[in-house]
DNA sequence: ACAAAAGTGTTAAATGTACACCCATGC
DNA sequence: GCATGGGTGTACATTTAACACTTTTGT
Protein backbone atom coordinates (compact mmCIF):
# COMPACT_ATOMS: atom_id res chain seq x y z
CA UNK A 1 0.00 0.00 0.00
CA UNK A 2 1.67 3.07 -0.76
CA UNK A 3 0.90 6.69 0.17
CA UNK A 4 -0.03 8.56 -2.93
CA UNK A 5 -2.82 11.32 -2.66
CA UNK A 6 -2.87 12.92 -6.32
CA UNK A 7 -6.22 11.08 -6.84
CA UNK A 8 -9.93 11.96 -6.78
CA UNK A 9 -11.60 9.56 -4.21
CA UNK A 10 -14.67 7.86 -4.33
CA UNK A 11 -17.34 8.60 -1.57
CA UNK A 12 -18.10 5.52 1.55
CA UNK A 13 -21.47 4.55 3.19
CA UNK A 14 -23.01 2.89 4.93
CA UNK A 15 -26.35 0.63 4.45
CA UNK A 16 -28.06 -1.67 6.90
CA UNK A 17 -30.24 -4.02 6.24
CA UNK A 18 -32.10 -5.01 9.53
CA UNK A 19 -34.63 -8.36 9.65
CA UNK A 20 -37.74 -8.78 11.93
CA UNK A 21 -39.64 -11.80 12.27
CA UNK A 22 -43.38 -11.17 12.33
CA UNK A 23 -45.98 -13.60 13.05
CA UNK A 24 -45.76 -14.95 9.33
CA UNK A 25 -42.59 -13.32 7.80
CA UNK A 26 -39.30 -12.47 7.92
CA UNK A 27 -39.18 -8.76 7.66
CA UNK A 28 -36.99 -5.78 6.93
CA UNK A 29 -36.93 -2.26 7.49
CA UNK A 30 -37.05 0.69 4.63
CA UNK A 31 -36.56 4.25 4.96
CA UNK A 32 -39.04 6.29 2.38
CA UNK A 33 -36.35 9.12 0.85
CA UNK A 34 -37.34 12.55 0.56
CA UNK A 35 -34.18 13.99 -1.96
CA UNK A 36 -33.02 12.73 -5.38
CA UNK A 37 -31.77 10.33 -6.28
CA UNK A 38 -34.56 8.16 -5.97
CA UNK A 39 -37.14 10.45 -3.94
CA UNK A 40 -40.20 8.98 -2.95
CA UNK A 41 -38.72 5.40 -3.08
CA UNK A 42 -37.85 3.01 -0.31
CA UNK A 43 -33.95 2.45 0.68
CA UNK A 44 -31.84 0.89 3.28
CA UNK A 45 -31.05 2.80 6.13
CA UNK A 46 -27.42 4.49 6.01
CA UNK A 47 -25.47 7.43 5.11
CA UNK A 48 -22.00 8.63 4.51
CA UNK A 49 -18.85 7.52 6.82
CA UNK A 50 -17.45 10.27 8.33
CA UNK A 51 -13.73 10.72 9.15
CA UNK A 52 -13.79 10.13 13.01
CA UNK A 53 -16.23 7.44 13.32
CA UNK A 54 -15.36 3.13 12.20
CA UNK A 55 -17.55 1.32 9.77
CA UNK A 56 -19.92 0.00 12.57
CA UNK A 57 -19.86 3.14 14.62
CA UNK A 58 -21.29 5.03 11.47
CA UNK A 59 -23.91 1.81 10.57
CA UNK A 60 -25.23 2.27 13.98
CA UNK A 61 -25.04 6.06 14.09
CA UNK A 62 -27.57 6.00 10.47
CA UNK A 63 -29.52 3.04 12.58
CA UNK A 64 -30.31 5.66 15.03
CA UNK A 65 -31.01 8.66 13.42
CA UNK A 66 -32.78 7.05 10.49
CA UNK A 67 -34.84 4.41 12.64
CA UNK A 68 -34.51 5.05 16.86
CA UNK A 69 -33.49 1.16 16.81
CA UNK A 70 -30.24 0.94 19.35
CA UNK A 71 -28.34 -1.48 20.80
CA UNK A 72 -29.22 -4.12 18.54
CA UNK A 73 -26.69 -7.41 16.59
CA UNK A 74 -25.22 -6.12 13.89
CA UNK A 75 -22.53 -7.05 11.73
CA UNK A 76 -20.78 -6.47 8.16
CA UNK A 77 -22.07 -8.61 5.25
CA UNK A 78 -20.36 -6.97 2.04
CA UNK A 79 -18.46 -3.62 0.02
CA UNK A 80 -20.59 -3.04 -2.67
CA UNK A 81 -18.31 -1.01 -5.13
CA UNK A 82 -20.07 -0.65 -8.49
CA UNK A 83 -19.12 1.84 -10.69
CA UNK A 84 -22.54 3.69 -11.19
CA UNK A 85 -24.56 2.44 -8.40
CA UNK A 86 -25.44 5.94 -7.80
CA UNK A 87 -26.14 7.79 -10.17
CA UNK A 88 -24.58 11.30 -8.45
CA UNK A 89 -20.80 9.85 -8.27
CA UNK A 90 -18.97 7.09 -7.43
CA UNK A 91 -19.98 6.04 -3.84
CA UNK A 92 -18.86 2.43 -2.21
CA UNK A 93 -21.34 1.32 0.27
CA UNK A 94 -20.08 -1.08 3.40
CA UNK A 95 -23.45 -3.45 3.66
CA UNK A 96 -24.12 -4.77 6.96
CA UNK A 97 -27.21 -6.68 8.65
CA UNK A 98 -28.91 -6.45 11.89
CA UNK A 99 -31.09 -8.37 13.69
CA UNK A 100 -34.29 -7.06 15.92
CA UNK A 101 -36.77 -8.39 17.86
CA UNK A 102 -40.06 -6.67 17.26
CA UNK A 103 -41.65 -6.79 20.63
CA UNK A 104 -38.38 -4.96 22.13
CA UNK A 105 -37.74 -2.30 19.89
CA UNK A 106 -40.46 0.50 18.56
CA UNK A 107 -39.39 1.81 15.32
CA UNK A 108 -39.77 5.75 15.76
CA UNK A 109 -40.21 8.40 13.33
CA UNK A 110 -36.85 9.57 11.62
CA UNK A 111 -35.64 12.96 12.90
CA UNK A 112 -35.36 14.23 9.16
CA UNK A 113 -38.97 13.02 9.13
CA UNK A 114 -38.08 10.56 6.82
CA UNK A 115 -40.86 7.26 6.78
CA UNK A 116 -39.15 4.36 8.04
CA UNK A 117 -41.25 1.30 7.35
CA UNK A 118 -41.57 -3.06 7.59
CA UNK A 119 -41.97 -4.59 4.49
CA UNK A 120 -42.03 -8.42 3.85
CA UNK A 121 -38.85 -9.92 2.15
CA UNK A 122 -40.87 -11.97 0.31
CA UNK A 123 -42.90 -8.57 -1.05
CA UNK A 124 -40.72 -5.76 -1.53
CA UNK A 125 -41.43 -2.75 -3.58
CA UNK A 126 -39.07 -1.35 -5.79
CA UNK A 127 -35.95 -0.43 -4.04
CA UNK A 128 -33.30 2.58 -4.42
CA UNK A 129 -29.91 2.06 -5.93
CA UNK A 130 -28.63 -1.51 -5.84
CA UNK A 131 -30.38 -1.80 -2.57
CA UNK A 132 -32.50 -5.05 -3.74
CA UNK A 133 -29.01 -6.69 -4.53
CA UNK A 134 -28.03 -5.87 -0.85
CA UNK A 135 -31.06 -7.68 0.59
CA UNK A 136 -30.84 -10.52 -1.56
CA UNK A 137 -26.54 -11.01 -0.53
CA UNK A 138 -27.88 -10.07 3.40
CA UNK A 139 -30.81 -12.94 2.35
CA UNK A 140 -28.46 -15.21 1.80
CA UNK A 141 -25.79 -14.47 4.87
CA UNK A 142 -28.99 -14.62 6.95
CA UNK A 143 -30.43 -17.88 5.61
CA UNK A 144 -26.38 -19.49 5.65
CA UNK A 145 -25.02 -18.60 9.01
CA UNK A 146 -28.72 -19.29 11.21
CA UNK A 147 -27.61 -22.79 10.39
CA UNK A 148 -24.35 -22.52 12.26
CA UNK A 149 -24.53 -19.69 14.73
CA UNK A 150 -27.02 -19.16 17.55
CA UNK A 151 -28.12 -15.65 15.97
CA UNK A 152 -31.43 -16.19 15.58
CA UNK A 153 -32.40 -15.96 18.87
CA UNK A 154 -31.13 -12.21 18.01
CA UNK A 155 -35.36 -11.92 16.29
CA UNK A 156 -36.65 -13.42 19.38
CA UNK A 157 -37.93 -12.09 22.80
CA UNK A 158 -35.21 -13.42 25.50
CA UNK A 159 -38.32 -15.46 26.46
CA UNK A 160 -39.74 -17.87 24.24
CA UNK A 161 -41.78 -21.15 23.79
CA UNK A 162 -40.16 -23.66 21.09
CA UNK A 163 -42.49 -23.62 18.49
CA UNK A 164 -41.67 -19.84 17.71
CA UNK A 165 -38.09 -21.16 17.31
CA UNK A 166 -38.65 -24.23 15.16
CA UNK A 167 -41.30 -21.26 13.34
CA UNK A 168 -37.80 -18.71 12.97
CA UNK A 169 -36.08 -21.48 11.18
CA UNK A 170 -38.73 -22.95 8.84
CA UNK A 171 -39.12 -19.43 7.81
CA UNK A 172 -35.20 -18.46 7.65
CA UNK A 173 -34.78 -21.61 6.09
CA UNK A 174 -37.97 -21.56 3.86
CA UNK A 175 -38.60 -25.28 4.86
CA UNK A 176 -40.75 -27.31 7.02
CA UNK A 177 -39.04 -29.06 10.10
CA UNK A 178 -40.54 -31.89 12.01
CA UNK A 179 -41.53 -30.81 15.51
CA UNK A 180 -40.28 -33.73 17.31
CA UNK A 181 -36.59 -34.26 15.55
CA UNK A 182 -36.36 -30.43 15.88
CA UNK A 183 -37.32 -30.44 19.43
CA UNK A 184 -34.77 -33.60 20.15
CA UNK A 185 -31.99 -31.97 18.58
CA UNK A 186 -32.10 -28.54 19.64
CA UNK A 187 -32.28 -29.73 23.53
CA UNK A 188 -29.69 -31.75 22.76
CA UNK A 189 -27.26 -28.98 22.25
CA UNK A 190 -27.96 -27.87 26.04
CA UNK A 191 -27.73 -24.32 25.18
CA UNK A 192 -31.27 -23.18 26.18
CA UNK A 193 -33.02 -23.06 29.74
CA UNK A 194 -35.74 -24.38 30.75
CA UNK A 195 -38.08 -21.50 32.47
CA UNK A 196 -40.80 -22.06 35.33
CA UNK A 197 -42.97 -20.23 32.91
CA UNK A 198 -45.13 -20.32 30.29
CA UNK A 199 -46.81 -18.14 27.63
CA UNK A 200 -49.39 -15.99 28.81
CA UNK A 201 -53.11 -15.33 26.74
CA UNK A 202 -53.51 -17.80 24.49
CA UNK A 203 -56.19 -20.02 23.42
CA UNK A 204 -55.23 -22.96 24.29
CA UNK A 205 -52.13 -25.14 25.88
CA UNK A 206 -50.01 -22.71 27.02
CA UNK A 207 -46.36 -23.63 26.00
CA UNK A 208 -43.28 -23.71 28.15
CA UNK A 209 -40.78 -21.01 27.97
CA UNK A 210 -37.15 -20.98 27.21
CA UNK A 211 -34.25 -18.79 27.29
CA UNK A 212 -30.86 -19.19 25.21
CA UNK A 213 -27.88 -19.46 27.49
CA UNK A 214 -25.56 -17.26 25.75
CA UNK A 215 -22.78 -17.80 28.58
CA UNK A 216 -23.22 -21.89 28.61
CA UNK A 217 -22.86 -21.89 24.71
CA UNK A 218 -19.60 -19.63 24.78
CA UNK A 219 -18.26 -22.31 27.44
CA UNK A 220 -19.15 -25.21 25.37
CA UNK A 221 -18.30 -23.30 22.16
CA UNK A 222 -14.36 -22.67 23.57
CA UNK A 223 -14.59 -26.53 24.53
CA UNK A 224 -15.28 -27.74 20.75
CA UNK A 225 -18.54 -27.56 20.46
CA UNK A 226 -20.48 -26.75 17.20
CA UNK A 227 -23.59 -25.29 17.31
CA UNK A 228 -25.56 -26.63 14.48
CA UNK A 229 -29.55 -26.69 13.15
CA UNK B 1 -28.54 6.96 2.14
CA UNK B 2 -28.59 11.13 1.72
CA UNK B 3 -26.70 13.61 -0.15
CA UNK B 4 -24.13 15.19 1.80
CA UNK B 5 -20.88 16.32 0.43
CA UNK B 6 -19.79 18.76 3.19
CA UNK B 7 -17.45 16.25 5.14
CA UNK B 8 -13.85 15.15 4.58
CA UNK B 9 -13.41 11.50 3.08
CA UNK B 10 -11.59 8.48 4.14
CA UNK B 11 -9.44 6.78 1.46
CA UNK B 12 -10.12 3.45 0.31
CA UNK B 13 -7.94 0.54 -0.20
CA UNK B 14 -8.29 -2.62 -1.13
CA UNK B 15 -5.21 -5.26 0.29
CA UNK B 16 -5.26 -8.77 -0.99
CA UNK B 17 -4.08 -12.29 1.20
CA UNK B 18 -3.10 -14.95 -1.88
CA UNK B 19 -2.69 -17.91 0.02
CA UNK B 20 -0.79 -20.85 -1.77
CA UNK B 21 0.53 -24.20 -1.01
CA UNK B 22 4.30 -25.22 -0.87
CA UNK B 23 4.80 -29.03 -0.02
CA UNK B 24 4.49 -28.10 3.58
CA UNK B 25 2.81 -25.26 4.65
CA UNK B 26 0.02 -22.79 3.80
CA UNK B 27 1.92 -19.60 2.42
CA UNK B 28 1.23 -16.44 1.82
CA UNK B 29 2.76 -13.44 -0.51
CA UNK B 30 4.02 -10.42 1.27
CA UNK B 31 5.38 -7.30 -0.25
CA UNK B 32 8.56 -5.09 1.25
CA UNK B 33 7.38 -1.75 1.75
CA UNK B 34 10.12 0.64 0.38
CA UNK B 35 8.06 3.94 1.56
CA UNK B 36 7.12 5.00 5.49
CA UNK B 37 5.35 4.59 7.18
CA UNK B 38 6.34 0.81 7.52
CA UNK B 39 9.12 1.41 5.21
CA UNK B 40 11.34 -2.37 5.20
CA UNK B 41 8.20 -4.20 7.14
CA UNK B 42 6.66 -6.87 4.80
CA UNK B 43 2.81 -5.58 4.31
CA UNK B 44 0.21 -7.16 1.79
CA UNK B 45 0.17 -6.26 -1.39
CA UNK B 46 -2.85 -3.78 -2.27
CA UNK B 47 -3.51 0.36 -2.70
CA UNK B 48 -5.39 2.71 -3.32
CA UNK B 49 -9.13 2.54 -5.11
CA UNK B 50 -9.22 4.78 -8.12
CA UNK B 51 -12.62 5.98 -8.96
CA UNK B 52 -12.97 4.60 -12.11
CA UNK B 53 -12.58 1.05 -11.17
CA UNK B 54 -14.74 -1.50 -9.49
CA UNK B 55 -13.43 -3.09 -5.69
CA UNK B 56 -12.64 -5.92 -7.85
CA UNK B 57 -10.88 -4.68 -10.08
CA UNK B 58 -8.59 -2.13 -8.40
CA UNK B 59 -7.70 -5.52 -6.06
CA UNK B 60 -6.98 -7.52 -9.60
CA UNK B 61 -4.86 -4.47 -10.63
CA UNK B 62 -2.66 -4.01 -7.58
CA UNK B 63 -2.10 -7.86 -7.32
CA UNK B 64 -0.57 -7.71 -11.01
CA UNK B 65 1.36 -4.81 -10.44
CA UNK B 66 2.72 -5.65 -7.44
CA UNK B 67 3.26 -9.49 -7.98
CA UNK B 68 2.58 -10.14 -11.23
CA UNK B 69 -0.09 -12.83 -10.40
CA UNK B 70 -3.31 -12.44 -12.38
CA UNK B 71 -6.57 -14.48 -13.57
CA UNK B 72 -6.59 -16.29 -10.07
CA UNK B 73 -9.16 -16.89 -7.60
CA UNK B 74 -10.66 -13.81 -5.47
CA UNK B 75 -13.03 -13.35 -3.16
CA UNK B 76 -13.93 -10.19 -1.03
CA UNK B 77 -13.01 -10.68 2.61
CA UNK B 78 -14.05 -8.24 4.61
CA UNK B 79 -13.95 -4.11 4.98
CA UNK B 80 -11.62 -2.74 8.04
CA UNK B 81 -12.30 0.60 9.19
CA UNK B 82 -10.29 0.82 12.20
CA UNK B 83 -9.91 4.93 12.77
CA UNK B 84 -6.07 4.39 13.89
CA UNK B 85 -5.05 2.01 10.71
CA UNK B 86 -3.15 3.87 9.12
CA UNK B 87 -0.85 6.56 10.81
CA UNK B 88 -0.96 8.98 8.08
CA UNK B 89 -4.78 9.57 8.07
CA UNK B 90 -8.20 7.85 7.89
CA UNK B 91 -7.86 4.73 5.42
CA UNK B 92 -10.26 2.16 4.93
CA UNK B 93 -9.72 -0.96 3.08
CA UNK B 94 -11.59 -3.55 0.95
CA UNK B 95 -9.87 -6.94 1.91
CA UNK B 96 -9.55 -9.86 -0.72
CA UNK B 97 -8.56 -13.49 -0.38
CA UNK B 98 -6.88 -15.12 -3.33
CA UNK B 99 -6.00 -18.66 -3.65
CA UNK B 100 -3.29 -19.82 -6.65
CA UNK B 101 -1.47 -22.83 -7.70
CA UNK B 102 2.19 -22.83 -6.77
CA UNK B 103 3.27 -24.03 -9.71
CA UNK B 104 1.09 -22.38 -12.16
CA UNK B 105 2.49 -18.87 -11.93
CA UNK B 106 5.63 -17.46 -11.48
CA UNK B 107 6.04 -14.38 -8.99
CA UNK B 108 7.84 -11.45 -10.30
CA UNK B 109 9.86 -8.36 -9.28
CA UNK B 110 7.21 -5.67 -8.89
CA UNK B 111 7.38 -2.84 -11.23
CA UNK B 112 8.47 -0.25 -8.53
CA UNK B 113 11.53 -2.79 -7.70
CA UNK B 114 9.29 -3.97 -4.27
CA UNK B 115 10.58 -7.18 -3.15
CA UNK B 116 7.16 -10.01 -3.10
CA UNK B 117 7.71 -13.19 -1.22
CA UNK B 118 6.03 -16.58 -0.23
CA UNK B 119 5.68 -17.00 4.25
CA UNK B 120 4.38 -19.71 5.83
CA UNK B 121 1.64 -18.71 7.71
CA UNK B 122 3.23 -20.33 10.56
CA UNK B 123 5.94 -18.35 11.07
CA UNK B 124 5.12 -14.86 9.36
CA UNK B 125 7.33 -11.34 10.12
CA UNK B 126 6.04 -8.17 11.96
CA UNK B 127 3.43 -7.36 9.45
CA UNK B 128 3.00 -3.26 8.85
CA UNK B 129 -0.58 -1.80 9.79
CA UNK B 130 -3.56 -3.74 10.94
CA UNK B 131 -2.24 -6.88 8.11
CA UNK B 132 -1.85 -9.23 10.46
CA UNK B 133 -5.25 -9.06 11.48
CA UNK B 134 -6.46 -9.44 7.77
CA UNK B 135 -4.59 -12.48 7.21
CA UNK B 136 -6.05 -14.45 10.57
CA UNK B 137 -9.38 -13.09 9.22
CA UNK B 138 -8.29 -14.47 5.88
CA UNK B 139 -7.39 -17.76 7.55
CA UNK B 140 -10.37 -17.68 9.51
CA UNK B 141 -12.63 -18.08 6.11
CA UNK B 142 -10.64 -20.46 4.22
CA UNK B 143 -10.59 -22.77 6.47
CA UNK B 144 -14.72 -21.99 6.82
CA UNK B 145 -15.33 -21.94 3.29
CA UNK B 146 -12.84 -25.12 2.33
CA UNK B 147 -14.78 -27.11 3.67
CA UNK B 148 -18.17 -26.75 1.98
CA UNK B 149 -17.08 -24.84 -1.24
CA UNK B 150 -14.90 -26.75 -3.42
CA UNK B 151 -12.49 -23.97 -3.54
CA UNK B 152 -9.16 -26.37 -2.87
CA UNK B 153 -9.06 -26.57 -6.07
CA UNK B 154 -7.69 -23.34 -6.88
CA UNK B 155 -4.49 -24.05 -4.77
CA UNK B 156 -3.53 -27.22 -6.97
CA UNK B 157 -2.69 -28.01 -10.38
CA UNK B 158 -5.70 -29.15 -12.39
CA UNK B 159 -4.65 -32.59 -12.07
CA UNK B 160 -3.46 -33.79 -8.80
CA UNK B 161 -3.53 -37.33 -6.89
CA UNK B 162 -5.57 -37.78 -4.03
CA UNK B 163 -3.08 -37.87 -1.53
CA UNK B 164 -2.09 -34.21 -2.14
CA UNK B 165 -5.88 -33.40 -2.08
CA UNK B 166 -6.17 -34.74 1.45
CA UNK B 167 -3.04 -33.13 2.16
CA UNK B 168 -4.38 -29.58 1.12
CA UNK B 169 -7.07 -30.26 3.49
CA UNK B 170 -4.95 -31.58 6.19
CA UNK B 171 -3.01 -27.85 5.66
CA UNK B 172 -5.87 -26.07 5.84
CA UNK B 173 -7.94 -27.24 8.67
CA UNK B 174 -4.74 -27.97 10.48
CA UNK B 175 -6.08 -31.73 11.55
CA UNK B 176 -5.05 -35.49 10.08
CA UNK B 177 -7.93 -37.46 8.09
CA UNK B 178 -8.05 -40.59 7.43
CA UNK B 179 -7.19 -41.87 3.84
CA UNK B 180 -9.69 -44.58 3.01
CA UNK B 181 -12.46 -42.50 4.93
CA UNK B 182 -11.37 -38.91 2.89
CA UNK B 183 -11.13 -41.05 -0.74
CA UNK B 184 -14.28 -42.34 -0.05
CA UNK B 185 -16.02 -39.35 0.78
CA UNK B 186 -14.60 -37.13 -2.22
CA UNK B 187 -15.22 -39.85 -4.78
CA UNK B 188 -18.49 -40.85 -3.73
CA UNK B 189 -19.28 -36.41 -4.60
CA UNK B 190 -18.93 -37.26 -7.94
CA UNK B 191 -16.94 -34.64 -9.08
CA UNK B 192 -13.75 -35.84 -9.35
CA UNK B 193 -12.89 -37.24 -12.70
CA UNK B 194 -10.07 -39.83 -12.44
CA UNK B 195 -7.51 -39.41 -15.68
CA UNK B 196 -5.40 -41.85 -17.31
CA UNK B 197 -2.45 -40.75 -16.31
CA UNK B 198 0.25 -41.34 -13.16
CA UNK B 199 2.41 -39.21 -11.34
CA UNK B 200 5.75 -39.24 -13.07
CA UNK B 201 9.14 -39.12 -11.25
CA UNK B 202 8.38 -40.64 -7.91
CA UNK B 203 10.55 -42.77 -5.88
CA UNK B 204 7.89 -44.95 -5.16
CA UNK B 205 4.12 -46.43 -6.96
CA UNK B 206 3.03 -43.54 -8.82
CA UNK B 207 -0.48 -42.48 -8.15
CA UNK B 208 -3.35 -41.62 -10.46
CA UNK B 209 -4.07 -38.43 -11.15
CA UNK B 210 -7.93 -36.99 -11.07
CA UNK B 211 -9.27 -33.14 -12.09
CA UNK B 212 -12.24 -31.10 -10.44
CA UNK B 213 -14.67 -31.28 -13.18
CA UNK B 214 -16.34 -28.06 -12.80
CA UNK B 215 -19.11 -28.21 -14.98
CA UNK B 216 -20.78 -31.38 -12.97
CA UNK B 217 -20.45 -29.86 -9.84
CA UNK B 218 -22.33 -26.73 -10.94
CA UNK B 219 -24.91 -29.09 -12.47
CA UNK B 220 -24.69 -31.04 -9.15
CA UNK B 221 -25.14 -28.07 -7.24
CA UNK B 222 -28.09 -26.62 -9.72
CA UNK B 223 -29.72 -29.73 -8.17
CA UNK B 224 -29.73 -29.65 -4.31
CA UNK B 225 -25.97 -31.24 -3.96
CA UNK B 226 -23.73 -29.65 -1.50
CA UNK B 227 -20.01 -30.67 -1.37
CA UNK B 228 -18.75 -30.80 2.16
CA UNK B 229 -15.62 -32.64 3.31
C1' DA C 1 15.19 -56.87 -1.28
C1' DC C 2 13.73 -52.88 0.73
C1' DA C 3 11.76 -48.31 1.18
C1' DA C 4 7.86 -45.47 0.25
C1' DA C 5 3.58 -44.33 -0.77
C1' DA C 6 -0.80 -46.21 -3.35
C1' DG C 7 -4.76 -48.41 -2.95
C1' DT C 8 -8.58 -50.96 -0.87
C1' DG C 9 -13.54 -52.93 2.90
C1' DT C 10 -15.73 -53.97 6.99
C1' DT C 11 -17.78 -53.14 11.34
C1' DA C 12 -19.73 -50.48 15.09
C1' DA C 13 -21.49 -46.22 16.73
C1' DA C 14 -23.75 -42.03 16.14
C1' DT C 15 -26.84 -39.27 13.84
C1' DG C 16 -30.76 -38.12 11.01
C1' DT C 17 -35.46 -39.05 9.37
C1' DA C 18 -40.07 -40.46 9.26
C1' DC C 19 -44.06 -40.86 11.58
C1' DA C 20 -49.11 -40.54 15.16
C1' DC C 21 -51.25 -40.03 19.30
C1' DC C 22 -52.68 -38.20 23.86
C1' DC C 23 -52.68 -33.86 26.74
C1' DA C 24 -53.90 -29.40 28.57
C1' DT C 25 -56.32 -25.26 28.03
C1' DG C 26 -59.65 -21.64 26.58
C1' DC C 27 -63.81 -20.89 24.59
C1' DG D 1 -67.23 -30.88 24.28
C1' DC D 2 -64.47 -29.26 20.83
C1' DA D 3 -60.83 -26.76 18.64
C1' DT D 4 -56.07 -25.63 19.04
C1' DG D 5 -51.59 -26.25 19.52
C1' DG D 6 -48.25 -28.72 23.24
C1' DG D 7 -45.71 -32.39 24.12
C1' DT D 8 -43.71 -37.07 23.60
C1' DG D 9 -40.79 -42.15 21.56
C1' DT D 10 -39.52 -45.67 18.41
C1' DA D 11 -37.72 -47.97 14.33
C1' DC D 12 -35.12 -47.62 10.25
C1' DA D 13 -31.77 -45.59 7.18
C1' DT D 14 -27.76 -43.05 6.58
C1' DT D 15 -23.44 -41.27 7.80
C1' DT D 16 -19.27 -41.17 10.25
C1' DA D 17 -15.22 -43.22 12.50
C1' DA D 18 -11.91 -46.53 13.47
C1' DC D 19 -8.81 -49.55 11.74
C1' DA D 20 -4.34 -52.91 8.70
C1' DC D 21 -2.73 -55.14 4.99
C1' DT D 22 -1.33 -55.92 0.02
C1' DT D 23 0.35 -53.71 -4.26
C1' DT D 24 3.36 -51.18 -7.15
C1' DT D 25 7.43 -48.85 -8.33
C1' DG D 26 12.18 -46.97 -8.00
C1' DT D 27 16.53 -47.50 -6.06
Amino acid sequence: MTATYEFPRPALTVDVVVFALDDEDLMVMLIERDLDPFSRRWALPGGFVRVDETLDEAARRELEEETGLRDIFLEQLYTFGEIDRDPRERVVTVSYYALVNLDGHEIRASADARNAAWFATSDLPDLAFDHERIVTTALERLRGKVRYQPIGFELLPSRFPLRRLQHLYEVVLDRELDKRNFRKKILSMDVLVELDEIEKDVAHRAARLYRFDEDKYERKTREGFNFEI
